[in-house]
DNA sequence: CATGAATGAGGATTCATTCAT
DNA sequence: AATGAATGAATCCTCATTCAT
């Protein structure tokens, strides 16, 4: 038991450095040797969990994704009407973010990075389907505007970035719930009919 | 004379080749000697113009983002209206990017990689005032929506970009005015107050 | 029992897959992980049986030259005349290495590396006499050419060598026993007086 | 002038240490680092004259080749007899191997090891035509035995290899005019028809 | 101004070997 | 005996930068 969580410790304390150092230094600023220093391991142990320097950012890449899907999705389905799945899917992106800033600037920074195009399409994409359907649904409803499903989430999609980097600049706001809910209020006019 | 030119030729072949080879390959995959290479000069060459290639970068950055302003505002002050300004400075930027990907890539790549720190707070917010005059006005003659002006900064700002990168990957929209002025609209709609 | 072959097998298994790869690849482009992984066991199992890598090739050459010599001489003593004797020589030679090309391959391989000049003089000329005897019987009885045993020496298992390599580049003619005949002609006529 | 003299001086050095180094201790125990310090250079001026260690291993080995065969084979056109041409391409060759050892022992190490296979078959054959024409010469005027021809090469370079190998094991014989002699006769008494 | 040879620190990766289990 | 995770020294190669011409 100890060696089994031995182990996964070695391995996730590599990832952790490597997320730690990455947004702070950037992908290529950032040795493996730091990364192996930082983790408490030796440089060749790095290479022993993770074949490559890509390969690791890769497998950071997914892991974060995965996590910040299965959050910020969660107890979406069992909302009742499109406005509060909205609601909930917005705060739980917000916050994951505010809870996790290294997280989400490790995905910030990786999709304007060259390493996302060596990620095939199918594993970026993955979670699309999710948003897609909640978009349609909500236009079928005549709850959201008509407008593409492509271009309402992209438009979605972005301003939720806008309020996150905006809150990492101004921390003080960051538990305001009353600048939250004006945040909120603002997404969901820009995005519902009237 | 022709000296004159053709220095200055050497000068932004350097750049250009350099604006190319970064949006395709990132900063740290691309050697000077690549740039160099690229713009048909001799490696020291490079060194001749920049100090070094982070100065290159920045240098890069900051002609872009002069240019960037320069056109996308070029007109704004003389429209009458609010929401005229406001529509101009939207398609002004859309057009931008549309006809300079590249440069708007770079922008953006720079963003997210860690030289953007090592520039002075500054030079990177150097134009925020024109845009926060525009957004504080909209708001006095209660044409804008009365939410803290950085704030809507943040959300216009991503929602704009938004919308670009929708385009670069639907390109066959690009020309297509129905679909911006649909974007704009959108945008319009989230931003003003009814 | 089992348990004894099983061990047996897996030190044999050891050994025949280094040679394999080593044939293939060289010395130094065979990593010791690759021999484990090939011969179907733990890394470390093979340190276990060798103590560095270094003895593992040692070992193979001696175990590989110890064939070798046992099986080309067999029954060359019974033969009565000088000629019969070379000729079972030669002919056992020719065979043994068209039989195990991957060890012929790496004993040649091994003599050419700078490996060698660390095995000891001895070991490495061990089976010399019996060469050496034959050839002096040989001039004795002024069958071969009266020229200095060593140089004939030389001569001659250069020669064979020779002949088998020409062979593994022809191996349409490894079995048409004319074409070994005629090489053993040639190869009789060099040496012997006339 | 100096300055071309000092270039050509600087790749040369390299090569010359290369083969130094590489004789002595073979390819990959030989790091370029130790290259580069026997030459008296940096590490990186050797990556600025080859590319990689490979394709200095490459250009080492058809650069000796080259040298090999425009000496060994000089005079030999003008000579009159199949015996004389024999003759001088024996001692041409025997010579050459006595006074560049290490050019001698490079190639033969070069031919056993896994580089050679990398290299095209034509620019390793390149010069066969030249022997096998003589060989073919030899056999249609009598003079050679008449065995296949691409047998009688093997079997007569691998016995001039056998010559070599011996005058270095016996440096005392090297000058020793009869014993070339001897071995010269013994040669020839071997490939000419009687 | 322009060149490109030269430098050497830095970095990713490999691999023989050890050792706790 | 067998395993395979862990190590870190060793090695190839890259690249920003300098400088003599």
């Amino acid at each position: 038991m100890i060696s089994q969580s031995k182990i996964e410790d070695k391995r996730s304390r590599i990832l952790l450095a490597a997320r730690r150092l990455f947004v702070n230094q950037g992908f290529h600023s950032t040795p493996t040797s730091a990364i192996a220093n930082e983790a408490g391991v030796a440089n060749g142990t790095l290479f022993h969990y993770f074949k490559t320097k890509e390969s690791l950012i890769n497998t950071l890449y997914k892991e974060t994704k995965e996590n910040f899907f299965s959050i910020t999705t969660a107890g979406v389905e069992e909302e009742k009407t499109i406005k509060r799945k909205v609601r909930l899917l917005w705060y739980n992106t917000v916050k994951w973010a505010l809870n996790r800033p290294m997280d989400f600037l490790f995905i910030q920074q990786f999709s304007n990075s060259p390493f996302i195009s060596k990620l095939t399409q199918d594993e970026v994409s993955e979670h699309f389907e999710f948003y897609y359907n909640l978009i349609d649904i909500g236009k079928e409803k005549e709850t959201l505007k008509d407008i593409p499903t492509d271009l309402m989430y992209h438009l979605t999609t972005y301003q939720i970035y806008g309020v996150i980097n905006y809150l990492f600049q101004h921390s003080e706001f960051q538990k305001n719930t009353e600048y939250l809910s004006m945040a909120f209020d603002f997404y969901w006019d820009s995005i519902s009919k009237k």
